[in-house]
DNA sequence: ATTCATACTGTAATTATATACAGTATTAAA
DNA sequence: TTTAATACTGTATATAATTACAGTATGAAT
């Protein structure tokens, strides 16, 4: 969604909308009115520039024959490794980019997948994805990415006060990881709502 | 999809279809010409049915103005509690759709929601959601989805001969179930090839 | 300095589409 | 046995929709 403009990210959300929540593509009329266009024109000429970006595809002669170059659709990003220093989101650390799945009761930012076995007591598994939500309040007793010094780490957060923070690896032969949140970086990235696990 | 005709379950699947792969509903001529009718009246008769019938909605005056009542685009079962003796996909067991989703690399037929803490040496905990294939051939070290007399279970295969079958609960306080499958009924419903699950 | 992309207004024509009306034939229900 | 539903053909028309052409104005790129 890079190249598009303000105002031409603004149609193409109104025509996913459209689709999502009518069932159809928007007509150029639809559009305009909706904008506040006063020629249709307006409309063809925006998705004429969507097209020429590769956002959608449009089929002549055909009314409302809009459609989404889906891979953009709806799709949410795969963290995989995380590159020291990066914020979470930042292209090279993006895996790949799955659909919003209804897996989970809250919403999913991101997807990350999972290094090492230190969570495997409560289930979760080295490669398995685990749904990222970056707005919910961090609780004691949640599941929490925690990003320390620069190391983006997994952990069920234990104590959370103004100079102790504790984060407990869910594997015995792990120790709790008890910080000095004044002495060392430590910033929540989010909060785990979800598991995504490949059987293979 | 009961009260509907052969026929109108044939145009009801072509709409879903349309709707699926070109992202818009057809019009009454693209009916028309697929079903070889002659009259575009035809297949304004049809979607009057259906509409009547309650499985799609018209919006007088809009072109492609077609909506589909049930979402079960492409939505695959959610299998709660398997009633004895009942058909893995009998209404009765289903919980829910969710959209497919890409979590596996194989196709999945239903996900079912697990009941007891049997595999939880092997990640999957109570309430997750596992996701069944029923094609790929049942193999040794595969967590399967066994159904023995009337009983579904989720187990690891461990040993398969014609006189002889393991499955293993993944959990130190469960022994090995070790069964003749001549003596008792034993049929394997499907593999598991992935989890979701959704933590709140 | 000029071209190009963006973001529109305004008009208009062709064609795509919905949809009514008038039929015919078959089958299932009252 | 009459009515209603199903499954169409055939014709017709109003209107929905695409889309081209001709402009205007602004800002960014070459």
């Amino acid at each position: 969604m890079n190249n598009l403009t303000s105002r031409q990210k603004e149609i193409f959300e109104f025509i996913k909308s459209k689709i999502s929540k009518e069932g159809y593509p928007p007509t150029r009329m639809e559009i305009s009115n909706y904008f506040g266009f006063k020629s249709p024109n307006a409309a063809e000429d925006h998705l004429k520039a969507l097209k020429k970006k590769g956002f959608i595809e449009i089929l002549s002669g055909t009314s409302r024959g809009i459609s989404l170059n889906e891979n953009l659709l709806d799709h949410i990003p795969v963290i995989g490794l995380v590159s020291a220093g990066s914020p979470m989101l930042a292209e090279e650390n993006i895996e790949k980019k799955i659909p919003a799945l209804p897996i989970s009761t809250h919403g999913v930012d991101y997807y990350l997948r999972v290094k090492g076995d230190s969570m495997i007591d409560v289930g979760i598994f080295e490669n398995d994805l685990i749904a990222v939500n970056k707005d919910i309040k961090i609780k004691k007793n949640s599941i929490v990415i925690a990003r320390l010094d620069n190391d983006v780490t997994v952990k069920t957060l234990k104590e959370l006060s103004d100079n102790k923070v504790v984060l407990r690896a869910e594997n015995k032969n792990y120790e709790d990881i008890v910080i000095d949140p004044n002495k060392v970086s430590l910033n929540f990235e989010g909060t785990c709502v979800g598991l995504i696990r490949n059987i293979s």
